[in-house]
Parts: C-alpha cells; structure tokens; sequence
DNA sequence: AAGCCGGGGCT
DNA sequence: AGCCCAGGCTT
C-alpha cells in the first residue's frame, strides 16, 4: 500500500466527524478554513455554527456591517482575518458573481486566504490536486521521513511542499488531505505520539530511530515582550469613556478603556505621578479594581491594572480616540461596541 | 527572512 | 514556562 492509501484507510476508520466536512460548497470550506487557521477545532467550531447561521451565504457576509461580523469574531483572536474575510466577500461578489471560486489559482488570490487555505478549499470542494502544507503535515512528513530542516526556514518550506504534493493521492485528493491532518491532529500529536499503535511504525525514519521527540525541527522565535497596561474606568452620567485603538500593534481598530502603558510596571502613587496621567486625570481619586492581571500572547505578556476614576467630572484634553459611549456597564456595552474579550473576561 | 498578529489548551 | 494550533500579511 501507498503512503496516500495507507494515511487514507486509517482515516476511514479513525477520522474525526467533524460539521464542515458535510459539504462542497467553497463557501462553507472557507468560512472553516479561515476560521481554523492557527485555531482549535475546540475553539473555532462554535464560531464556524454562528457564522453558518448568520451568514448562510456569501452575499450576506459580504453585505454585513463589518462591526456585525468583528462582534461575532470576539475572542478568535487574529482579528486582521475577520477584516480580510469581509474584503474577499465582497470581492467575490463583485468579481465572480456571488460564486465562490473553486480553482486554486483564483482563491489564493483572495486577501487572507495563503497556500494552505486555496490548496484545502480547491480539494475539498472539486478535488483539485493541491496538498495543504499545515502544521499537522509538516509534523508528520517530518517524522515519516525523518527530515531535520527547520519547518519554519525558506529550504523548509520548499522541501515539504513538494514532497507533500508528491505524497498526494491522484484519486482521492480531498480526501487525502483530510486524512494526514487528522493523522497529525490525532495520531502524530506534537507532544505525546501514539507511536506504540501507529499503523506507520515499521517504516518511520524517527520512530526507528527514536528521534520522534526531536522532530519536526522548528527555529525558536523572539521571546516575548513585557508590556504593562494601566486601564481607567471613568463614568460621567450614564456613560463610560471607551478608546479606539491604533493600527499597528495588537487589537487594531477595537475599542477597550482609556489606557496609559508604561515601560515598566507602576504603583498607584507612580501612576498618579505621571505626566500623561496629570494631562486628563488631574485631581482624580483613582481606586483599584483589582490587582495586577496577566494576559499571555503568543509575543508579548501585558500585566495589567485596571481602576476607577472617581470625583473627574469630565476627562481634560480628551484624546481623538476617546468618545463617551451610553451604558449601565461594560457587559452590555460589548453588546453593541466592539470591546475584545480580554476586557470582558476582567471587568464586569 | 524575520516580525507581527490572539487566545486557549497541554505538558 | 514553553510549545502548538487546519496561517497569512507586512516589512
């Protein structure tokens, strides 16, 4: 038996049932695939039911408020594919009619949708021989053939692509692709491999030998940064003055509490002595929330600090991007600005 | 080629 | 504490 047959019959009896494999439509597929792209099956599938539900078509995606679909997004993380997903909507409205493209060539054109994605929604839709190259497909080619070169390196990149297209099955594609992902997901997990039941342990270059737990080989990233947060709750009648973000750092275009970031971490009476918080909280009693709350990115830690400005009846020199918004309390306003959930999982 | 962009789960 | 996840875009 080939690799490709043999991958594809362990999927026939191990493979996951899972909702937006029912389906041709590269709609579905891509709202999927756009949705799992450094996400959890877990994480993403309750978000792939609302999008489905609220989006049955591409014409109503591309026809949303990109506030609505941002909003439906909270908590995914990775915002810019949220924002990029509405622009390929209304591109394929504009340029294919409605239909949703199939052809590789066409969906990799567009915005958010790279080698991975175009090659998963051309095979799973019409079958077209293109192998998806993901994190489960790096792992497990590495492990098979037993190959050192960093997965994340130009050279990499090369080597395992091609191999991975001539791995792929001329008759089944699709559902090729399926199957060494899910192999991968399962069976060839990162840390814990299932190798004493694995239908490959005869022929895997790292199982013979032992070097599973050293494979995939990946170069290590720059360590992450410490940034430190201090976030103001300041309410004047029935409102509370919310912050549009910037472009260019985390959570771009979405609103949280006004904020002060400092080089390093400060005391209440260190805060109050700042010059940026003299500019707008002059004469303010500020009272602490809670203590300091650490929020993990992939790259950065952000140890934040959340309090209340009592006794300001209105915020001086207000900045640009600071507005009054209508609310009893941040948990409804979420419900009609866009606050990302790491200000709803700390204040309520 | 390297950095940046989230949130969550596992070891 | 570090790694990884159905990656892609920008510089």
């Amino acid at each position: 038996m080939s690799f490709s047959e043999k991958i594809i019959s362990w999927y026939t009896k191990n493979g996951r049932k899972l909702p937006w494999r029912n389906t041709n439509d590269p709609y579905i597929i891509w709202l999927s695939e756009i949705i799992l792209q450094q996400t959890r099956v877990e994480q993403g599938a309750p978000y792939f039911d609302s999008f489905v539900t609220k989006y049955p078509d591409v014409r109503k995606f591309a026809d949303a408020e990109e506030g609505d679909i941002l909003r439906l997004w909270q908590g995914l993380g990775y915002y810019s594919r949220a924002r990029n997903m509405h622009r390929a909507a209304k591109l394929v409205v504009a340029e294919f009619q409605g239909n949703f493209p199939t052809r590789y060539a066409d969906v990799v054109q567009l915005p958010g949708v790279g080698d991975y994605t175009a090659a998963a929604i051309s095979s799973f839709s019409v079958n077209e021989k293109q192998a998806v190259l993901d994190g489960n497909v790096f792992r497990v080619l590495a492990r098979y053939f037993g190959i050192a070169i960093p997965i994340n390196s130009g050279e990499g990149k090369k080597v395992f692509k091609s191999l991975a297209q001539e791995l792929i099955s001329n008759n089944n594609p699709g559902v090729y692709n399926h199957a060494i992902m899910d192999f991968g997901a399962i069976h060839c997990k990162p840390k814990v491999p299932l190798c004493e039941t694995c239908v490959f342990r005869l022929e895997c270059v790292a199982y013979k030998e032992n070097r599973v737990s050293e494979l995939p080989v990946k170069i290590k990233g720059k360590a992450s940064r410490n940034r430190f947060f201090h976030y103001f709750v300041h309410e004047k009648g029935e409102s509370i003055l919310m912050s549009k973000r910037g472009d260019g750092d985390v959570w771009s275009n979405l609103f949280e509490l006004p904020l002060i970031e400092t080089e390093d971490d400060l005391d209440l009476v260190g805060l109050m002595q700042l010059d940026e918080f003299m500019t707008h909280f002059e004469g303010a009693d500020l009272l602490p929330i809670n203590g300091q709350v650490k929020h993990i990115l992939s790259h950065q830690n952000i140890y934040a600090r959340f309090y209340r400005l009592e006794n300001l009846p209105e915020v001086k020199e207000k900045k640009e991007e600071w507005n009054y918004f209508l609310s009893e309390n941040l948990d409804k306003l979420a419900k009609h600005k866009l606050i990302f959930s790491f200000l709803n999982k700390y204040i309520s």
